[in-house]
This record gives structure tokens, sequence and C-alpha cells, in this order.
DNA sequence: CCCCACAATGTAAACCTTTACATTTCCTGT
DNA sequence: ACAGGAAATGTAAAGGTTTACATTGTGGGG
């Protein structure tokens, strides 16, 4: 039903070869053939199948990209930092999301195996090494937030430890003692990494985390919103709330209004990855930047250097910083709230 | 580099017409040959190539999936609505976005063309006839949200006309009379529908809408906030604005915050599309709400129907009710507020 | 003992391109 | 006018599958 190359070469009264080239514009053809070529195209309008193309010239012209999931503006800003940097290569994006199940894994890498030239994956969860074992050995892969031992891959970190650390640092700083965290599940990568630079926050003012102030989520806002709700209810009511990520920190926001609870004023809340909301909500949301877009977009131009070869063999290990961006959802503990202190002076 | 079928055939002594057949599990072949088989694509990792096989079966296993763009949370639940439809059938998401774009809506269908077995296209701009032009004939086809007089297409739309009425009666009925509408841009159907819809509430109660008080948007955070500070600047300050998507709201509501006016006491706000994030926002945003997770799962369900013939030639239109979604955001005028009322009452 | 039906397997065409190599056409210099 | 070379175009193979059709093998009935 659509129309081949042989169609238009008919058409055109030319050979195949002849109309591939015009197509391809490469090799040299008489202008004007070329143009009776041409119109053919469009009368018929033809565009060669890139089924066909891609069997022949092993090249698909789409990378793979592999998330965790696709909800939320995280994985939005990911996927369109990657949309933009492969469409301004002509190349497109072939999405899928794993769950964090191996079995979607294998499925998804099944599926893209001769249909991208290139893959990035993200898969944050602990057990990265089945994931080694299933990605295919002939294509470029970055991978995203992984956590491998394996140094043959490129790969794109950022830096949780130093992100959560700096936040607590500046928590602790402004005299916040009891500082609930709302992590997310222990088989995320990320999530022991943040986890780990809060101890380190404390531990370096030798102070110490009290571990119920450790709670449980799973970067959903409803998780948050449930987490603060416990946070709140404790009978040593914490000053601050860090959400590991920035959804978590919203279902945390409204959780403390529901309670009747003003922010910063009876407590502080901050959370982690700056999604670009964060600004746009009241009070603006303190949080750890996170270059989201630019994670997409540079595990896409790292792939494409793989794909001109335009790099040696030896993988690039990139490790990207965060940055404190401090806003109206916290306050210091001194100017305010903190009941003891406050109840003392009065 | 990657075995072939005939790699296969070769170290399982057989031909690779039974390779072909013990991979497909369709012919009878001899279980005692076919474990052999089994066995060596297990240890040669063989995996069919999905170009060869779309080339010769005609059936690619994707579905393309092409989004005006891919900002922010709206698209982000299109995107999963669509992937889980999508995955429940083993099939796979190729997605694109167009950035109402001609030349990269021709782009990204070309590129689908043989790579996908049917196609959702979402393009809510207003000159859409250039976009049927280049709809490849020969493929399922899906609208959503598209302005088209053609009936050959299954179609999608959410009831923009209705929504926006809806919420806009609601205002008044509240006791509102300054409204100020944050809109998208004129070319964009969506907009206009509900701009549409916010007219007729005012005409079933015999008021008009001030066109000082319609202001423009381009449905980004930054244009709500922008569109709020113009607002909020009036001499005779609107007592409510209405921006038509939530992202816009979530602007607005920044803008004002920054005014130092309070929501909903000094001024009331709402939204379209009632996005996830919408009911954990502080306050939490009235909305109207759009089933947006399940338009992407519809457009995909209805694409299989076509796929796999259960419908006949009839192109369905779906036309998808919206519902009214009152959280805090909003307030009764009487209760409160309107400047020039309570000082003439005080 | 032979033939036939049927099960199991193999052969080769088709899908649509690209491109190395072959062939034709055309022009240039002698 | 012709050789020779360059330019233009054509021919056919290759790429990895599926599948209609051909072939081989097996066993049973006459």
């Amino acid at each position: 039903m659509q129309p081949s190359i042989i169609d238009v070469a008919k058409e055109a009264g030319v050979s195949i070869a002849t109309v591939s080239r015009v197509i391809n514009g490469s090799d040299k053809v008489k202008s004007e053939t070329r143009d009776r070529v041409l119109e053919v195209v469009q009368h018929l309008k033809y565009a060669p199948n890139p089924a066909a193309r891609g069997l022949i010239m092993k090249r698909t012209e789409a990378i793979g990209l592999l998330l965790p999931d696709l909800h939320g503006e995280f994985f939005s800003e990911i996927i369109r930092g990657a949309d933009e940097a492969v469409q301004s290569k002509n190349y497109h994006l072939i999405v899928s999301s794993s769950h964090n199940d191996i079995k979607e894994i294998e499925a998804a890498l099944r599926f893209m195996r001769g249909r991208v030239d290139a893959l990035v994956v993200m898969s944050p969860m602990v057990h990265s090494e089945v994931l080694l074992a299933n990605l295919p050995k002939s294509l470029p892969v970055v991978l995203l937030n992984c956590h491998t031992s394996n140094p043959m891959y490129d790969t794109i970190m950022t830096d949780g430890f130093g992100g959560a650390k700096e936040m607590v640092s500046f928590l602790l700083r402004e005299g916040h003692k009891r500082i609930a965290i709302i992590k997310g599940g222990d088989e995320n990568i990320e999530s022991r990494e943040r986890l780990n630079g809060c101890y380190a926050a404390f531990q370096e003012r030798e102070m110490a985390l009290d571990p119920e102030l450790i709670i449980e989520g799973d970067f959903t806002e409803e998780s948050g919103f449930n987490a603060a709700m416990k946070a709140i209810a404790l009978r040593n009511r914490p000053t601050a709330i860090f959400a590991f990520n920035d959804s978590m920190a919203i279902g945390a926001i409204g959780a403390i209004r529901e309670a009747g609870l003003q922010i910063p004023k009876d407590i502080s809340v901050c959370g982690f990855d700056d999604i670009p909301i964060a600004k746009y909500l009241s009070p603006s949301l303190t949080s750890v930047h996170v270059p989201i877009h630019d994670l997409g977009a540079m595990a896409i131009t790292r792939v494409f250097d793989r794909i001109e070869k335009k790099t040696d063999g030896a993988a690039a290990h990139i490790f990207v910083q965060t940055k404190l961006c401090i806003r109206d959802s916290c306050t210091p503990i001194h100017h305010s709230n903190q009941p003891t202190k406050e109840g003392n002076v009065a």
C-alpha cells in the first residue's frame, strides 16, 4: 500500500539505485534526473521504509531510553532533555519504563535490540547486576544513576550524597536539630546515597540523627503526605522535614497544612531534585537542585560521542554536582518557632 | 556481532525455517528438535532482529505517540497512561514531540512510518488540516484533542467548553464578578474552547466578561506568573483567577503570594486539568478534572481495537467529560474580601 | 513388499533498502 | 574520428526474517 522505491523508480523511468542516490543525496546524479525523481517522490508521497533501511544500514536513528517510571515531573524532564538533544541530531527517542521489574527490563531491552543505535538506562535499584547481564554488548550504553561496580560502561551519577549532606548541614546551621527525613525505598541506590549524606552531615557536627525521624516513603506525593503525618504526630515534633524528592515534599506540605500548621513558621520543609514547579510553589520550595533536564541531555550527548566514535574506548564517569536552592519553605529555628526555646525566652 | 537465525540453525544442525518455527512456537516441530534449538538460542543469546521481522511481517509491535510537548505533568500523565495500556499488550511506545511545528510533525511522522503499527496524535493547534495531510493513510490513527472537521478519524476530545463553563458558573454562583482568565495561545483549540465556555457561563447570567480580564498565557508556570502579575496590578482587581491549566495556576499562585496577597482570602485561584499534584498543593487547587491518564489509555485501547479489527470501519468520536473539583484555593466572595463591598459595609 | 498419507524438516522467495561493481553515455584531447 | 576517462546510471547481492511450497522420512494398510 505504501509506495516502495520500486514504484518510484518505475514512475520516474530510472533504476532503484538512482532513486536511492537521490533520496540520500550522496552520489552524483544529473540534476535533471534528480528533479524528475524528486517530483515523483513528492507525488507518490514516498518515504523510505525504516525497517529495510535499518536492516542493511544497521543504523536506526533512534535511541532507547529506559526509565524506572514515567510518573511525575522528574522523569518528564529527563525525557524532555533527552528528546531535545536527540531531535537536534535528527534522531528519535524510544521510551520505556521498567517499574524496577527485571521481567519488564528484559522485555524492553529485547524490544530495543535492532531498533535503536544506543541505549540510555536509568535504574536506581540496587541489584543492577541483573540489569548489566541483560545489556546488549554490541550497543553503546550510558547508565544514569545506576549503581554498578563495572567500570566498562559510561555512567552519569548525581551527587546525592553531597546534595543531601549540604542540605542537612544547612538546616543544622540554621539551628534545626530535629530533622525528619522522608526517604525512598532501601532498594533504591539514590535514596541510600542521600541518607548517607544526611548521616555525614550530622556526624560532622558530632550530632546524631534520631532513628525515629527517618520515615519511609516511595517518592510519590502520597507517601510524602503519609510520612509527614507520622512526623507531625511524634510527641517531640521535628522542626524541619527533608524529603528525598520534591514530590514527597509537596505531599508533606499538604499534610502539614492539613494539620493546621504553618510553613515555615511551625515547620520547615525541603525537598530534593528542584523540579521546575518547586520555585512556583507557595511557599517556594527549598530544594537540592539537580540539573534534571541536562541529565537527559548529557546522557544523549555522551551516547552520540560513542556513536560517532568521537571517543576512544575509555568509559566516562560523570559526576553531576547538585546545588542548594534556598527558598521560602525553610526558616532559621532561632527566629521563631522551636516551641521549648520560645517558651523559655518569653 | 549479534547472532542471527543462521548462526542458531548451524549450531543446532537444523534449517533456519525450523529455528523460526521454534521461535514463533507456531508450527509443529519434534519436541526433541525444539529443545535442542531452544538450548542453542539460550546459549547464543539469540533474539530475532526486529527490523527484519518488521520488514516481512509488517508488524512492529510499537505504537507512535506524537505530543505537542513533553513539558510538565500533563503530558507525563498522558504518556504514562499510554505506556501502561501498551505494555499490557506487550507493545511499546515511540514518543515524539512536535512543538506545534509542522516541520517537526513531518519529521516525526516520517520517522514513525514503518516503525509503528498505529499512531496516536495530539495536536491542539488550530491549523490541523496540514497535520491531516501528513497522516499516513495506511495506519490506524487516533486523534487526541485535535480540531478537525474530517470525521474519518477516530477522535477523543475533552469537553473544554463544558469544563470551563462549569467552573465559571461556579465562581459566579459563589459571588465572584470580576474573574480574570489566563488563557493559552489563540492558535490552540483547547484554549479557544475553554474561552467559549467562559463566555457562555457569563452569558447565561446575562453578565459580561470584561475584556481587560482576559490575559494571555502559554500554559507554562512562568506565563501564569506573569499573567497573574498583570491581573493583580489592575486598578479594579479581580476577585478570582481562572487559569486554563494547572501549571499556569501554580505560577499565578506564586505571583499572588509574592505580591503579599492571600489565597483564597484576597483572591481565589483555580486551574484546569487537575494534574495529580493539584490536590497536594497548598492551598489545594480547585480545578477542572480531566482524566489525563485515562485519555492516554483510551487512545491506546481504541488503537488496538483498530489493529485487531475488532471494530468496523466507522470512526469513533469519544467526548470525555470533565468534572469540577472544588478545593481550598477558592472561597465565596460574600464571606470575605471584595474590597469595595467590605469597605461599604464597615 | 509397496504405496500412500502425514509428520517433520528444508528450500527459496519475498519484504525494501543500500552500495560495490558493471555498464553505458558523453565529452575531451589528439 | 577515436581512444580513454569521467560521469551517469544500472545490476545484483546482502541484510535477517517468515512462510508457501518442496522434499524427506516414517509407519500402516493393502
